[in-house]
DNA sequence: GCAAACTGTACGAACGTTAATACAAAAGTT
DNA sequence: AACTTTTGTATTAACGTTCGTACAGTTTGC
């Protein structure tokens, strides 16, 4: 921590009035004079004094903190959604302590005891797995401020998420409205538990009353265009290919982008492709790739109110409350309807 | 902070025990014997007891906490920084306090106060402006750690960073190599006072004996693949054209490359472009982009190391260290050599 | 068999702040 | 003129730890 930082009580020395005059001086209570205030504030900024939070947080039994644990900041809108909490809850008086779980629930149960040891007031959590959260619902049974960033229907924790299953469902029924019967579903999810895009995947069959192929469904094992590239490549040398791809996220979708330029296969006009979350660089790949627009900074703002005010509760949390968003779908070229083609 | 959580004091009292010594067995101290420990462990487990840092930080006079200030996390190359330093930082038993300075002088010296005030340990910066580091500097002088993440050659502040000098020389004396003349440079940083890739492109001309053609700057007021798409857009609307492009990041370079697919400029035949981070989108890319390698684990390792070692001298700083990581030139199809076009 | 050394535990002060309360001195009231 | 009120400042006790020291009780040494 470098050399010793002014404290009050060298305010105090220097100025001659009591530790708890400066105090109050500075917090600008009404109980002190003006003139002393202005002798106080010029020997406060000449001894480069800044308040102790160490301290303050120490009496004030409130850290105005909150810890945000993501999964990692591979996938892009992570890293916006990272970017706009923060700058959200700085806007609210509150710092950002940040961590990533790395996939692994031993890592975010690790990263949460550190997060209460340092008495976060709450917590912004990107669970690694949607259904293994006894962890996070015992600490929100002891009435810990806690906002899930995935949907969790009845898990008794407080959530702020995307509709995942919508934007799915919003995606595949658009394939399926032109024309496409055999519609592969790229998906790293399914096998780590979240169920969500699969979930609206099945429903967009079910409500067009189709039936589902489940050797179009592949765990690309990742969520990297590399991980894409692979899967559709494994894809393609299948007996029955499809004739379009609904890829989780848009760099899966992109690495199929990237597999198709290189097999020759036309995108859309052999190949439709839809992604996940409207990275920037959706728009500006070779074909404009269709994609389920994630609203980072809406997501963020709602997680953002509600966690503070959970915390504004204080020790008697009002019953969990899970909000969804939904997201709209992009159309762009890479999905062009199958009656159009040549 | 939610229900009064355990203290020592409650494990005391369940025990029978002094505060003082469950606090010593907790800490594992020689002067307990076995059975006390096993005794006051399974008390404190059980009241689920976690030892408050903040009070413990209080003491100590040290938090194992450290800033990481970064200006956006637009650029995919800055997220993986971010990422690599939390977990550089969390293997090494610090917590990361975050905060993005979104650009402006004015929020990163607010984030830097508010760090300082919560008594960070030290801090890792992204400045805002590779110039003005003159409030960062006067933290350095009264003995802060603080650690840069960009080249900072005589500014008496630690820093580790890539050498984007040198990177921008190897891309450009590439392209130059490939026969070009005419190489544009797209690059916002100069506008802001950051010049090192400008004179890398420079040194790079200089060299090779060539004329530097100041038409061909361009400042893209941005650095998102939007930005680089319209900067292109303006280059080619002029008299004087360039075969080639130097972006000074992959988000610009897919821009181009955007741009020239719409404008039926191919790409590398008519136009040849590199980047700068190699982002996995660089790979994945219609064409494949040339790029320099941006080593952000490398970069972040380093930046950790050294952030740590300001610390254990505490209070007494050695002198100011400037570390470059060398970065490598990635070559793929984006910058074919001239001499082998048809 | 009594001083010296060691062992296990406890006490009190400190870290830098806030909040409740106390208390002089000045001002206002009757 | 004595009594209350107001004003400005100080005193004291917290908050939950750690650390230096104190101090019993037990063991060791000769």
């Amino acid at each position: 921590m470098a050399k010793p930082l002014a404290r009050l009580k060298d305010v105090a020395e220097k100025t001659g009035f009591s530790i708890n005059t400066v105090s109050l001086a500075l917090r600008d209570s009404p109980r002190i004079p003006p003139e002393t205030k202005t002798i106080i504030r010029a020997a406060a900024s000449e001894l480069n004094y800044l308040p102790n939070y160490v301290a303050k947080s120490l009496v004030n039994q409130e850290t105005k903190s909150i810890g945000l644990i993501l999964t990692d900041l591979e996938n892009p809108i992570l890293t916006h959604v990272a970017q706009s909490i923060e700058s959200h809850l700085a806007k609210a008086g509150y710092t950002t302590l940040f961590a990533t779980s790395n996939n692994t629930l031993e890592v975010e149960t690790r990263m949460i005891e550190t997060f209460r040891s340092r008495r976060a007031d709450g917590m912004l959590i990107f669970p690694t797995n949607h259904n293994r959260l006894d962890h996070i619902r015992a600490l929100r049974q002891r009435n810990y401020p806690i906002v899930l960033l995935v949907g969790s229907g009845d898990s008794g924790i407080d959530a702020v998420s995307m509709n995942e299953q919508m934007g799915a469902y919003k995606a595949v029924s658009h394939l399926i409205g032109n024309g496409h019967r055999a519609i592969a579903l790229i998906d790293p999810a399914p096998a780590l538990g979240n169920v969500e895009k699969r979930e609206g995947y099945l429903q967009a069959h079910a409500d067009a009353g189709l039936a589902v192929l489940p050797e179009l469904f592949i765990d690309p094992k990742g969520h990297s265009a590399e991980a894409g590239y692979w899967a559709m490549a494994s894809l393609m040398s299948r007996a029955d290919k499809p004739t379009a791809v609904f890829a989780a996220n848009d760099s899966l979708a992109l690495g199929v982008l990237r597999f198709c330029a290189q097999a020759g296969i036309r995108v859309p006009t052999d190949m439709a492709i839809v992604g996940f979350d409207n990275i920037e660089f959706a728009e500006y790949a070779v074909t404009p790739l269709t994609t389920v627009d994630y609203n980072a900074s809406r997501v963020s703002q709602l997680a953002v109110d509600r966690v503070i005010e959970l915390i504004r509760h204080r020790g008697d949390l009002p019953p969990p409350r899970n909000t969804q968003v939904t997201p709209d779908l992009v159309v762009r070229e890479s999905s062009t309807c199958l009656r159009d083609r040549g």
